[in-house]
DNA sequence: AGCTATTAATAAAA
DNA sequence: TTTTTATTAATAGCT
């Protein structure tokens, strides 16, 4: 991504293919931080240069952890065989099971909640939206209509003063609207 | 990247979140193949959704083999002990431990949403109750003008009516807005 | 799911 | 490695 597309192939140069690798890593590693953070995952990075040469990353700070979370979800019959088999209460395990069954309710319940809330509230900025729209249209319309009337009498006002001599009250015929109470 | 910069928090949003996990997950798992060809790296990627779903990527085919690798490297002498089976029970009462703070939390969530709903009426809203009252208020305003200046139209009719004899073209006063173009 | 306007990442050079 | 700069790549906000 920068002066000169790059081939997607390893790069020859060693010192080139040293200095990509370095900065490539740090942008790796920020990147997975920043969807950890963005998107509440927990996620964990193990990089081997090609030297033997560990670098990694694990969100939560404990990359043990997450490999063990890792080996129980993924489906390793063997894994699962093993930690089940042997001397585990079963009280436990029913225990783990029913907190799971509880998070993953409550995870879906929050989830539908929080897009409804959304919805609703979309749904009603969308309505006012259209409100205000529509109210400045009348507005429009209605100076349209404070216009001509008092073109309208202004042209009455003449011909008056043209074909009688009679005097009328002179009354300031423009009521603005442009004091805007609340700006 | 994209219109707008993005502040590194939690997305609030349930549905921009879901989104944004999406695509920075296949730009993350993107990321780590570039390095893996270009650099010759050896490169590992395990994410779990928030909502536990995983998703991975090593670069030689093979997270087992990665994570044996990983295990054997870094200088964890004990966890080579620890992984074996007397104290399996005791990782079972971490997960135990994890799962209750997890229920917590999403409580915290669901009572919090409650809270936010009651609060519904974000800035943006508030912004636009005001421009509608105040639109509102125009409008009246708008309208008294109008009735006035008709009044006045009619008593300058009638005066010329009687004070001369000129005919004046008749046109309808009234310019309505009541046709309500929305609803 | 696609489409752009923008931001972020980074290749080359120093 | 780190910094700078010129470009490409990723992606946030909208449909």
């Amino acid at each position: 991504m920068a002066r000169g597309k790059v081939q997607m192939r390893r790069i020859e140069n060693p010192v080139h293919r040293q200095v990509t690798f370095c900065k490539r890593r740090m942008g790796l590693l920020k990147k997975a931080k920043e969807l950890s953070v963005l998107c509440d995952a927990d996620i964990g990075v193990i990089v081997f240069s090609p030297h033997g040469k560990i670098y990694e990353l694990a969100t939560n700070g404990n990359m043990q952890g997450l490999i063990e979370r890792y080996k129980n979800k993924s489906n390793l019959p063997e894994a699962q065989a093993e930690s089940n088999e042997q001397n585990i209460p079963q009280v436990i395990q029913q225990d783990v099971l029913l907190l799971r069954q509880e998070v993953d309710l409550l995870q879906n319940s929050l989830s539908n909640l929080e897009v409804w809330v959304n919805n609703i509230r979309s749904t009603k900025m969308q309505i006012m939206s259209r409100e205000i729209e529509m109210l400045k249209n009348k507005e429009g319309i209605l100076k349209a209509a404070n216009d001509i009337l008092q073109e309208r009498i202004i042209a009455q006002t003449s011909i008056m003063d043209v074909g009688c001599n009679m005097m009328i009250p002179q009354v300031p015929f423009q009521l603005t609207t442009e004091s805007n109470y609340y700006f």
